[in-house]
DNA sequence: CTGAAAGCGCTTACAG
DNA sequence: CTGAAAGCGCTTACAG
């Protein structure tokens, strides 16, 4: 491994004083009145050692690492995939970098990785927080700038950027109803976590103002248990007994996972049963009933949030939420 | 935001030295000989200051950052994905951090992500190496250890994770044979990149051996025109004029195009062709035809990926190559 | 057994 | 216009 240079290496080399370099380096030496002579040098210098500058030491100093976290349920899962890609790319264009890691749905991985990004002295987090993790992440952002994305807790003073989930629920419910649905389920992770029990609500009360004589049916899985919680729970609400005319994902995975139950099941959807899948996976596309979906703007949320914690971090603006509207495609699985 | 403490703070606290508790808290207290009551006291007012220590001054000192770099062609195709989630776990199990990046086969950018890890002092660097990137990338060896993972260049000296793409495509080629097939065609990414070539390699050599009388056909994909460039190939290559039999795809992405092509022309698979995919992912589940597939061990190549450099970085281990075979998933694409 | 001090590679007031 | 020096928060030989 060849030595690296520093500015001491060049401040030799060029016969002047490592300020100088400093100064020439980041471009301010008109302020610092360097000769322009002595700043050619001192650049050819650096171009001739291939000086890379250490970003550790000018952390150090400087007290910010353009650095920031983000911690993501599953990087694996698309939904995750594409906002990191929208993350990674606004960062990037504004000169940080970013960490990356995945809860896995775990309080303690996620605190691990919280501690982690925190003793790297990230400039601050993009987070999609587990649940139970309330009081914590409430403490962090006494520490330094966060943004939750997904998901969100009940604190008005933390930043988030989030989907209208009571609405996109609400609108599934009643895109249905107009397809002439009645007996609608809705099916949602068990979780107390804010963005599922909005899902939840906006379909209740969708069901209550739209269909005020049926009865709702909320599907709770477990995160731990997807296949089968949801074979359960498709056991008892599929056609066999007549109970369900159409049912409502509340995710990503859980449509997917709901999916790989009717295929194999082969139920015939719309027929038997009509679909609203939510976020969108190509498995939707090809599903031999393209999948009707709850589109979030992934992407264009991904970007939201890197803006928002870089003014938190700049101090430019404070903490503030963002909330994104949905989009409803249509295809063929509501008949 | 409350000001960070430092081990300088819990010194004065405690009454004792810096030094006294930077050994303590490095837990070498023994070697050291600090009394335990000093000891005791440190750790005690360590946790009670809620004292964090700070990465980058270690980082500084010691000379190493216990973070890796991950640059994938793009973290949003589930095969990176995948990959990603395997290294980021491998290396959080060691106690290291990834910083992510997506190089979108860019050349520029897969350059400039790699100079803001080097300058970000990463300890090593796995990536997926883009087309005209070998100079750069035999520079930057060097330098730091590098893992090449998916693509690997001509260069014995670098630590590289990679399938055994030649008897991959062998094999696709070997089991559309032993289904009767014999006009056999593979599309691939027009690219110079080894792991592209030894797959068009391997096909070809199936091909003169299995049947030496059958010409080869091997569709080249732009990167920057996938769409466009798959639906000319097909085009040309389905039944319409009774060329090609079976279709094999050289990647995951590939094979997702050709299906959404497949799909919108209504073409049957298998009876009117038969499809062999590459990867793996969802959509090859949910596709009519439920896709036969080359399988990577994705996930196992990624840990794989991090052990070596974590080797090649504590210098315990010199660079080297791991070849990973690949399974052929049978489903219903093949007839 | 413990502490004062140098040094990692930078930045930046400050003195000349 | 330029340079010597302090300091960011650590680690670690070295002296006592």
């Amino acid at each position: 491994m060849a030595k690296k240079i520093s500015i001491t290496d060049i401040a030799k080399q060029a016969g002047v004083s490592i300020a100088s370099v400093s100064y020439v380096l980041n471009g301010i030496e008109k302020e610092k009145r360097v000769s322009a002579a002595i700043a050619d040098k001192i650049r050819e210098t650096a171009i001739l050692l291939n000086y890379q500058p250490n970003h550790i030491a000018q952390n150090l100093k400087n007290g910010s690492t353009k650095t920031i976290g983000l911690i993501v349920a599953d990087i694996a899962n698309t939904y995750f995939g594409d906002m990191a890609k929208a993350v990674e790319e606004e960062a990037f264009k504004n000169g940080y970098t970013v960490i990356l890691g995945s809860s896995d749905e775990n309080p303690r991985k996620s605190q691990l990785l919280v501690d982690t990004l925190v003793s790297r002295q990230v400039d601050g987090i993009i987070i999609a927080p587990v649940e139970k993790a309330e009081k914590r992440i409430g403490e962090l952002s006494k520490k330094l700038p966060i943004v939750l994305v997904d998901r969100y807790l009940d604190d008005e003073s933390l930043s988030a950027v989030i989907l209208d989930n009571y609405q996109a629920s609400f609108d599934a419910v009643r895109h249905l109803s107009e397809k002439g649905y009645r007996r609608i389920a809705i099916i949602g992770y068990k979780s107390s976590m804010i963005h599922m029990q909005e899902r939840l609500k906006g379909y209740n009360a969708a069901m209550r103002e739209l269909h005020p004589g049926v009865q709702a049916i909320v599907g709770e899985v477990r995160y731990t248990k997807i296949e089968q919680d949801m074979h359960d729970i498709l056991d008892r609400l599929t056609p066999g007994n007549q109970r369900t005319e159409a049912i409502i994902f509340a995710t990503n995975s859980l449509t997917v996972a709901g999916l790989y139950y009717f295929q194999q099941k082969q139920i015939k959807i719309p027929d038997d049963l009509a679909l609203i899948g939510f976020d969108g996976n190509v498995a939707f596309d090809f599903f031999y009933a393209p999948l009707t979906y709850i589109k979030q703007p992934v992407r264009a949320m991904g970007r939201k949030a890197v803006k928002i914690l870089l003014k938190n971090i700049s101090g430019t603006e404070t903490p503030h939420s963002s909330k994104f509207g949905h989009k409803l495609i249509e295809r063929a699985s509501c008949g």
